[in-house]
RNA sequence: GGUCCCAUCGUCCAGAGGCCUAGGACACCGCCCUUUCAAGGCGGCGACACGAGUUCGAAUCUCGUUGGGACCGCCA
């Protein structure tokens, strides 16, 4: 018997894609291409008044971002559409009628509202959570503990998402639903509801929520809202996705750094942890980091660009090949996209180098010296950063020189900064007549 | 207040009764390499919330306490 997984991720589009929902579609991805089921985007948009079309658009687009793509949405008709809970509203009222048919919801004001029974042991056994059991009264109450009878379809004709969602499930087959750890409180209503209609309940697994510094749920105040503010700030969706996915869950091998392909492979809902989780910027600096230094460097030049760009860099004159090999050349320094894109300005720029040093530490007694060796370095036989190391160490041996002397002032009037790489690769990879011009500007050749 | 959930280094995770004088990663600190570190190497600091049980033996099981979180909308 072959059985077909099949999850969903359905946001509702009153805000972008922020990390906590990026999180949850993360993980009902992993589970879909892991089982090699079914993923399903559907848009809860049952809220008229905050919902909007740019917000779902923002919302696909930030799951593209993060290189989550669903089977079924909005966008991509499958047999269990519509996609978007505003047009289902058919089957919304179809089964409200049923349960007022049978006695077990009633009209109150224009709304309909699920009559909650007394007396009944809502279980369930989570995925992740285990077993949960709540008595039927409790599991809608008002403030003030009496029982609340659940409100299924609002006075406007549309459902609440307590109702809508348990409609959808069940009519879209999804037989797996992975949410948020604040829906625990929900499922016995919706379990109530199931029960009510005869339906067949899919299993749950929650994953415990993301919480800030301040270990309070995060909120679209707190922290970075869209998962483009990432973007921006110079993070990776490799970098993201890896970041997520160690949040919550970790593979059995104990590998931290991973591809998609291996989060795949060895993704385990039953390894997935109960407790919250803080959300460390530090963390995610240092996996961003990694995923830089692994990512295929003509990729990661396509990502680099824009920000040599927003820096002001023209790099038109320059081939894939030389940019490339100067992001390669920064050996995988800088945490984020934008601090090697500034990092490594000088490949790009001489103007970059101009305006952070002048120079004005070069002591003239030394100058002569400097410009000798330079002289005879720029006219090195090979100019690779073996030869040229090579041909520094010897030179400064004979020359009874040392190469904090020569190499210092060198990676100064190169790059312009105190720290870069090895500075033999960085004049390599710029070549014998750009090291000639720059060192020629500075007067030390 | 009520209901539900959670509880291992500052943070993220290992640990599913003896393999734990609790392991890894990030951060932090120190050392080393080197022409520099924003790269690399090595090391250090640092936790089983507390109390009762159960057991020959508990971070692991049970109960309680404490602490934290979520939810209590005709929002989702």
């Amino acid at each position: 018997m072959s059985f077909k997984t099949r999850v969903r991720f359905a946001p509702s589009p009153t805000g972008s894609l922020h990390i906590g929902g990026a999180h949850t579609a993360l993980f009902n991805w992993l589970y879909a291409r892991h089982t090699g089921g079914t993923f399903v985007l559907r848009i809860e948009d049952t809220d008229k008044e905050r919902s909007t079309a740019e917000y779902e658009q923002s919302i696909m687009d930030g799951m593209r971002w993060m290189g989550l793509d669903w089977d079924e949405g909005p966008d991509k008709p499958g047999e269990f559409g519509p996609y978007r809970q505003s047009e289902r509203m058919d089957s919304y009222t179809k089964y409200a009628n049923r349960l007022l048919d049978a006695g077990l919801a009633y009209k109150d004001d224009g709304a309909v509202l699920f009559k909650v029974p007394t007396g009944k042991l809502v279980t369930f056994d989570d995925e992740v959570y285990g077993h949960i059991e709540v008595l039927s009264e409790n599991a809608s109450v008002n403030q003030d503990g009496t029982i609340k009878d659940i409100v299924i379809l609002k006075r406007d004709g549309m459902p609440t998402y307590n109702y809508a969602v348990v409609i959808d499930d069940c009519t879209m087959n999804i037989n797996m639903v992975i949410r948020g750890e604040d829906h625990i409180i929900n499922t016995p209503k919706q379990l109530l509801i199931y029960q009510a209609l005869g339906f067949e309940a899919p299993k749950f697994a929650h994953l415990p929520m993301i919480l800030g510094k301040d270990k309070k749920k995060l909120s679209k105040r707190q922290g970075a809202t869209s998962v483009f503010e990432y973007n921006d700030l110079g993070y990776l969706p490799d970098g993201v996705f890896n970041f997520l996915a160690l949040l919550g869950w970790s593979p059995k091998n104990g590998q931290e750094i991973f591809t998609r392909e291996e989060a795949i492979k060895n993704f385990d809902l039953s390894s997935v942890t109960k407790k919250p989780a803080v959300l460390d910027m530090d963390k995610l600096n240092h996996i961003n980091q990694e995923q830089m230094k692994i990512m295929d460097p003509y990729k990661l030049l396509e990502i680099i660009k824009p920000f040599w760009k927003d820096l002001g860099f023209d790099i038109s004159s320059y081939s894939d090949d030389y940019l490339a090999f100067s992001l390669q050349t920064m050996g995988g320094r800088g945490q984020t996209t934008l601090q090697l894109a500034e990092y490594s300005d000088y490949f790009i720029s001489f103007d970059a180098v101009k305006e952070r040093y002048k120079a004005d530490d070069i002591n003239e007694e030394h100058r002569p010296v400097l410009k000798k060796f330079y002289g005879e370095l720029l006219n090195a036989p090979d100019f690779t950063p073996e030869a040229l190391e090579a041909f520094t160490k010897s030179w400064v041996e004979t020359n009874e020189s040392s190469m904090k002397e020569v190499a210092l002032p060198l990676r100064w009037a190169l790059t312009g900064r105190k720290v870069s790489p090895g500075v033999f690769e960085v004049a390599a990879q710029l070549g014998r007549d750009e090291c000639r011009r720059r060192l020629a500007y500075y007067d030390l050749v």
